[in-house]
RNA sequence: GCCAAGGUGGCAGAGUCCGGCCUAACGCAGCGGCCUGCAGAGCCGCCCAUCGCCGGUUCAAAUCCGGCCCUUGGCUCCA
């Protein structure tokens, strides 16, 4: 079964040959930190990371590489904010130091490099000269243009009309440009008062001069655009074509456009195989955006719905696809989670009961345990359909849960691979935290209070008094621990 | 205006590339039943879909072709 995934460069499904057999170079464009990551950014390094881990399950050795765009006039505009820091420096530090506890917060594989704007400058500044010498760029008054009548397959990822835009351009625009649609691989000297006034969070005034680091470079001083960098970085860090570039949709164009212009115009060789672009995520009709304002940040969702739920959340629609963020979107994930969580538990519970030589054997456990994983195959190798996947494991929830239901005696080796099931497609590849419900949080002492609790319950129902027994379950719910009553005593989750 | 993606039950969301197994998956919500002191969980069953509209191709279309309407995204910083 081989892996087919839809190409926005070819806008076809098309079957994932890598360049090398056992080697999958993957970039992911990275994040401006210039503010907290919000649930939108969380999609994108989700699916991206659910790739990741399809792969390397599938056998290949996933070289992963996710940049941090550390240098943006967003960012020098917020320097000296309260608790951001001083410079433009010290605040993109604060914010990656957030969004690095958030990846691993969400718990997503780490990329091998988290390469930084800041930190390969001199990569840059060869590539635009390659490009210079090469006669794809020019410079003007300290900035260098990258000209795309020069790069004859300008538009093929986005699908567009270098002259049909020119049709309509921005004629208004003075400028340093040869072609209005011409992009900034060098700008000279720092950021403008302007572009500071543009994204400044707060009221201090603005002072007139330059703002933000700059470098030195054979135009002067001046600030790499933010189209070069991650062709400097992958580029640097990845040897060859990227067989997988993801990044969100609202980056086809112009920032992957360009990206392949300028790399392929420098190397003279296709810059990436596949592009796969993740839908943008909406709340009340509009995407979820830090220029909106209508985002949920992934420390808060974290928080407030846990890492399970929100992975689930996001693995209820594809990768492509654009979804919903809403309360009952949010509720619904948590039910699912929940569902898969206890069936997995309960699959535990009672393969720890049984004695490992059973010769009790259950077909219809067996054979849906066989067909989770067929149909789980089949769904991710269906341009990573994780939809159908995660489906495959409720149905392998309601088998087990079945099985519990409907049998005298459990079938061990039904159950055990059951669990395995659930932990290497759920754990490993959808990475989930099964088994790990209580482990969150001090909880050993929490764990032996509610002990105690359900043990006086205990005596109340016993004697018959059930509403004491009913008052001391409310109270427990109340505070956000659920009891459930069964034959082999009562059980309780956080 | 140009480019791209999408319109499927109360919600959400697969299936559309490669037409028939779709009398439309999985789930949430709702309604019955079993179980339970009760509740929850679980199990069983039910409910809600002329698959945006109109036309065409075909023995056969949610799936292919044409037209139209609507939504979202991009064309400016953006995941």
């Amino acid at each position: 079964m081989t892996l087919s995934v839809t190409n926005t460069l070819t806008r076809a499904r098309e079957e994932f040959r890598p360049g090398d057999e056992d080697d999958v170079l993957l970039y992911v464009c990275g994040l401006t930190v210039s503010d907290d990551a919000h649930l939108g950014h969380a999609r994108v390094w989700t699916h991206a990371d659910v790739m990741h881990r399809w792969l390397e399950h599938e056998g290949y050795t996933v070289h992963h590489v996710e940049n941090f765009t550390d240098v943006n006039e967003k960012i020098a505009a917020r320097a000296g904010e309260d608790a951001l820091g001083e410079d433009e420096a010290a605040v993109a530090e604060h914010f990656m130091t957030s969004v690095i506890r958030d990846m691993r917060g969400l718990n997503l594989k780490r990329a091998e490099v988290y390469p930084r704007v800041s930190e390969h400058v001199p990569e840059i500044i060869d590539l635009i000269e390659t490009l210079l010498e090469r006669g794809y760029a020019y410079e003007s008054n300290g900035s260098v243009y990258f000209d795309v009548t020069e790069f004859e397959d300008y538009g093929k990822l986005s699908n567009q009309q270098v002259e049909e835009m020119e049709a309509q351009g921005e004629a208004s625009e003075r400028s340093e440009k040869r072609n209005p649609f011409d992009f900034a691989l060098w700008k000279a000297g720092g950021v403008s008062p302007a572009d500071v006034a543009e994204h400044r969070k707060d009221d201090r005034p603005i002072e007139d001069g330059e703002y933000g680091e700059t470098w030195e470079s054979p135009w002067g001083e001046g600030r790499p655009g933010w189209h070069i960098e991650c062709s400097a970085m992958s580029m640097t860090h990845l040897d060859g074509t990227i067989d997988i570039h993801v990044g969100g949709h609202d980056l086809v164009f112009p920032h992957h456009e360009n990206e392949i212009a300028q790399s392929e115009a420098a190397t003279g060789e296709q810059f990436a195989r596949y592009w796969l672009h993740t839908g943008l995520l909406e709340t009340k009709g509009e995407k979820m955006s830090s220029s909106l304002g209508n985002f949920f940040t992934v420390s808060g969702a974290l928080e407030e719905f846990g890492v399970n739920v929100v992975r689930t959340f996001y693995l209820s629609t594809e990768y492509g696809s654009k979804q919903t963020f809403s309360e009952s979107a949010m509720q619904e994930a948590e039910e699912r989670w929940s569902r898969l969580e206890r069936a997995y538990e309960a699959a535990v519970d009672a393969c720890d009961g049984v004695d490992a030589r059973t010769k009790v054997e259950d077909a219809d456990l067996r054979d849906a345990v066989d067909e989770t994983h067929e149909q789980f195959a089949e769904a991710m190798n269906d341009d990573f359909n994780v939809r159908e996947a995660i489906s495959a494991l409720l149905e392998l929830a309601s088998a087990s849960n079945r099985h519990l239901e409907d049998s005298v005696e459990y079938d061990y080796q039904a159950l055990r691979r059951t669990i395995e099931t659930f932990e290497e497609l759920g754990g490993d590849v959808f990475g989930l935290t099964f088994g790990d419900a209580s482990a969150e949080g001090d909880v050993s002492l929490a764990g032996d209070l509610v002990e105690l609790v359900l043990d006086v319950r205990e005596d109340a129902r016993d004697d018959g008094n059930y509403e004491q027994a009913d008052a001391l379950r409310d109270a427990l719910t109340d505070l956000g621990v659920e009891v459930e009553d069964s034959d082999d005593g009562p059980s309780y989750r956080l």
